[in-house]
DNA sequence: GTAATAGTGTCTTTCAGACAGTATAGG
DNA sequence: CCTATACTGTCTGAAAGACACTATTAC
């Protein structure tokens, strides 16, 4: 090693900057596309949006978009193509937690051209009937058949996943779609993110009746409340109680917030799955 | 709804196609990085490549390159760039584990144009030195120091990982390592992987090892044991014994193998880190 | 009143962790 | 012999799930 501690050749590096052509690159482009769910009367449902233009014209997709280069990073182009797709504002934006899902990009997976799209899962509070942006003919929250088949033992894996009309999504965004239910699935275990789909308040029960839409199964009223309060962090008490009990009658509830906690400790785990995918 | 069954517009959309041109869209790259993490001696490592020319000349950063377009998916370029930068042909990548890591975006970690980064994680027994390839000066398994400060309770994000000679990673590198080690350290708790950094046969006390240095701290040897033993599908009893007792005496272990089991049911959580990341 | 719900108490089972104890090998 | 290790037994405490029970409200 010589005594040299500046990165090597910073001159010339600054030359082979200058003269670096991006265009002569491959030409691999790269898209987001965003899993954005919500819960509107207790029922699961997607932001689609309908293709106005080639290719697959006519059928429902994914909201999404490609990154503009040089000017965002990704977490800002998913955030910029949902504000777009559901003309939710920026504000209220703040109340959907985003993360990144994972990126699908086989060759062929577009018609056009190699095309990478790097998925984004959301999870909203109920936000209103979406508004169609300049590239969609339509945009709607579709429900989620909570009926499912594929929703099954822990595999989400419908590859026939269909929009509104019946027909099959666009791309390959049923698989992606099956791989965002499963992994909300998950990030309900060990995570407090089912509040991101509650209003700012909210009762137990609510919250139970998140859990119980997106596993797919009932679960115990009693022991479900004693754990949550039992795990820090996940709910603080307001103090308050709801103005008005069930349909059915019974006790006002108690009003809780989310907490402070980023992970759950304890988990919630989901019950049996009889022994789990081997 | 008309009764119009097929995808609308199915004849101008193969003209659109022909007429597509991929050329026209703005110039954003997709590259792969893999972080492929192994033991030797007992301590973990990570594969770096020195680069050969600009950007960053000379200096090292994880193995990777650009995803050739409309040729290869994105599991496929990170599987050629690990075996073109290890100079591992095919047959010993089988047994080495690749998952996707994350997307990596913002529009200046690299400085010569918008390049997203699709980020692999792979977990590798211990290999020969690798050969460096032909856009790397170098290529080499660098330790991790496991007395890293930053390695404390489960937060393990070093901005400031280095690489052999103590300089800083290239791009963002670093970031990426961070969260692949916090990926690493949590895949060990839920799945069965830690046996992908040993051989097909190893003993209780090896995989409990693995388990220590990743995770960073000691673990109680009886209680591991019966754990282990425990999970169903986690590993199998070759029955053989090892040749040989450790280096300061005891009882020749018992052998064991991979199990078929894809996750750990229930899993091995790691100990206490005092309720968590709040 | 009837029925459904909110919330609590208790029991059983499971599992993690602490600790102890035995057998086996290397030095 | 001494010591470190492989492996097993046992106890305690935490937590999940099943069940039961009370109190409260809509209808």
């Amino acid at each position: 090693m010589s005594s040299q501690d500046q990165p090597p050749q910073a001159q010339s590096e600054q030359a082979w900057l200058a003269a670096y052509d991006p265009r002569a690159f491959p030409p691999v482009a790269v898209t987001v596309d965003v899993v954005a769910l919500t819960l509107r009367q207790d029922r699961l449902h997607v932001l689609l949006v309908q293709r106005a233009g080639p290719p697959f014209q006519g059928r429902w997709a994914l909201p999404g978009g490609f990154v503009r280069a040089g000017e965002e990073g990704l977490d800002q182009a998913a955030a910029r193509e949902l504000a777009e797709e559901t003309g939710v504002d920026t504000a209220a934006l703040r109340r959907v937690h985003l993360e990144q899902l994972g990126s699908y990009g086989a060759p062929a997976r577009d018609p056009r051209m190699h095309i990478v799209s790097v998925a984004y899962l959301a999870f909203a509070p109920d936000l209103p009937d979406p508004q169609a942006g300049t590239d969609a003919a339509a945009a709607a929250w579709v429900p989620l058949d909570g009926t499912d088949p594929t929703a099954g033992p822990h595999r989400g894996g419908p590859s026939g996943r269909t929009g509104p009309a019946g027909h099959p999504l666009a791309f390959d965004h049923a698989a992606i779609l099956a791989d965002a239910l499963d992994r909300a699935r998950s990030k309900l275990e060990y995570t407090p993110l089912a509040t991101a789909f509650l209003g700012s308040e909210f009762t137990i029960s609510e919250l139970r009746s998140v859990y119980e839409e997106i596993w797919g199964e009932k679960l115990h009223a009693g022991n479900f409340h004693r754990k949550v309060l039992s795990v820090p962090g996940f709910v603080e008490s307001t103090g308050g109680t709801a103005t008005r009990a069930g349909s059915r009658g019974g006790p006002r509830a108690r009003l809780y917030r989310a907490g402070d906690a980023r992970l759950l400790h304890p988990a919630l785990l989901r019950p049996d799955r009889e022994e789990a995918v081997r």
